[in-house]
DNA sequence: TTGACTATTACGGTGCGTAATTGTTG
DNA sequence: GCAACAATTACGCACCGTAATAGTCA
């Protein structure tokens, strides 16, 4: 049915594959970061070097855009994230292994999972976003009272 | 010089006087990261009993309303909560100094200054609501798809 | 071969959590 | 004088930054 499902793994038909600082500056994080969330098993580098170079696809990158945007924007611990990504890898999966053998039941399972939690994400996002949105009304009109005040000595002088 | 003119700053005439739990439980933080704010500068409670237990005033809730919105909604580090607050004290000496010896133009530049930070606050906060906006719409596309791949499934059965 | 890049190891700093100990308040 | 709370001190953990040292790649 769908063809073209994990492409991006196969170690010989994958696209470019670069290296750690490359990725670093096009994603946006310092190499220090990529190891220590390596070592912590939130990704695993597609593939390393003869002489041990990490080495990353596509897939590692969106991967590594996803760990960036849940710690700077969303503030997740790298703990969470971990439980983010092991939801989508588990996703993942349920997809790869739709012609496989697994149960339709578990695949269920997965998904219905899968639902929940991103149900319960975009939960803390929306709260998030409201709670900055009030944050900014409050600093607007600390910066409205500021310029009436201001334009009032300057009026005075 | 630098005298306590606020009301709220008045020994005897402050509202309530809480002691760290109380303040802790009602503004959503623990007493420990309170004394380490106080530890790093961030705020200095009203007053102390005989028995040198710290008693916070409605002025010190406020800040440490702030300080929690900063450091939860916008992520901000202690340092620049620091700045921040520095800003917010700035102009507020600049409100007591109305009636006082301080010069105009030293008043219209702390004014000025305290615009400037604001706007550059506001901007900050929007790109963050953004961003978390973008990750909204990701994760409900993401959602999205789940829940078709589910409804497959679970018609196919 | 050289210069730029990388791996690994390790120590440093922030922002607290979590006792442990001792003193304070009602 | 007792239970509940607080102060101080100190060690520990997460999340990296920053060398330092040694090996890799074009």
């Amino acid at each position: 049915m769908d063809s073209r499902m994990s492409t991006t793994h196969d170690p010989d038909a994958a696209g470019t594959l670069r290296r750690i600082n490359e990725v670093a500056v096009e994603v946006g994080l310092t190499p220090r970061a990529i190891r220590y969330y390596e070592e912590q098993g939130l990704l695993t580098p597609t593939a390393r070097s003869a002489g041990a170079y990490r080495l990353f696809d596509d897939e590692d990158m969106e991967r590594l855009r996803t760990i960036k945007a849940f710690r700077d924007d969303a503030g997740f611990s790298v703990a969470e994230i971990a439980g983010m990504l092991a939801d989508r890898t588990a996703t993942q999966r349920a997809k790869v292994t739709y012609t496989s053998a697994a149960s339709e039941a578990e695949r269920r399972q997965i998904l219905t999972d899968a639902l929940e939690r991103l149900d319960r994400q975009l939960a803390l996002i929306e709260s998030k976003v409201q709670r900055l949105a009030r944050m900014r009304a409050d600093i607007s009109e600390r910066r409205q009272r500021v310029a009436a005040r201001l334009a009032e000595t300057a009026a005075s002088e």
